[in-house]
DNA sequence: GTTCTAGAAC
DNA sequence: GTTCTAGAAC
């Protein structure tokens, strides 16, 4: 098995649920990237976001209440989360990512894991549903596209600073999870 | 997705 | 000399 159906067999043993519906499934996120990191997927066999239509939109609909319902439980603000999806998914299984903001984490370890959330490789949850729902699919990123975003400068997220490499950048964002 | 590590960057 | 990044993994 490879590592791409990594989510496929975590999501067999229910004894990886936090919560669980009869079509969808929360787990923890194996490597999170910050304090809480979630991942919220469906029983059903959907490979990505590419595969979606719009016959998925109540299937989103409750991938997102499941979303908010983790971050309850945890006694978690839902202001302090990001709710989407990777742009260019790595993983099989469409898997909602349900991660809070301060990106405080030793799994966050290279630009790539800062810019697939923190860039246009982060795609809200309301944008993908907007995007399904007015055009009935998910298109990919170009090559080009994805390369300049991923070569984006690690500038954070609560202020105007911009790192000069990724020990001094994991190093600020603990400072203002400090404060 | 992660691990490993060569060689670039400092 | 050490830190850090980025590409291969059969």
């Amino acid at each position: 098995m490879s590592w791409q159906t990594g989510l496929i067999k975590t999501i067999l043993d229910p004894s990886n649920w936090i919560i669980s519906t009869d079509v969808a499934v929360v787990i923890a996120d194996k490597f999170p990237k910050a304090r809480h990191h979630y991942l919220v997927l469906p029983k059903a066999d959907i490979a990505s976001i590419f595969q979606l239509n719009k016959t998925h939109l109540p299937l989103l609909e409750e991938l997102h209440l499941l979303a908010h319902n983790v971050i309850e439980i945890r006694g978690e603000k839902i202001d302090n989360f990001q709710i989407g999806f990777h742009a260019e998914p790595s993983m099989q299984r469409l898997h909602l990512h349900v991660i809070s903001k301060d990106f405080v984490s030793s799994c966050l370890k290279t630009k790539k894991h800062w810019n697939s959330f923190n860039t246009p490789l982060f795609l809200p949850y309301d944008s993908l549903y907007t995007q399904l729902n007015s055009e009935g699919t998910i298109k990919r990123l170009s090559k080009v596209t994805k390369e300049a975003l991923l070569a984006t400068p690690l500038k954070c997220n609560q202020c105007s600073f911009v790192a000069k490499n990724i020990p001094s950048f994991k190093e600020h964002l603990q400072d203002h999870s400090a404060l």
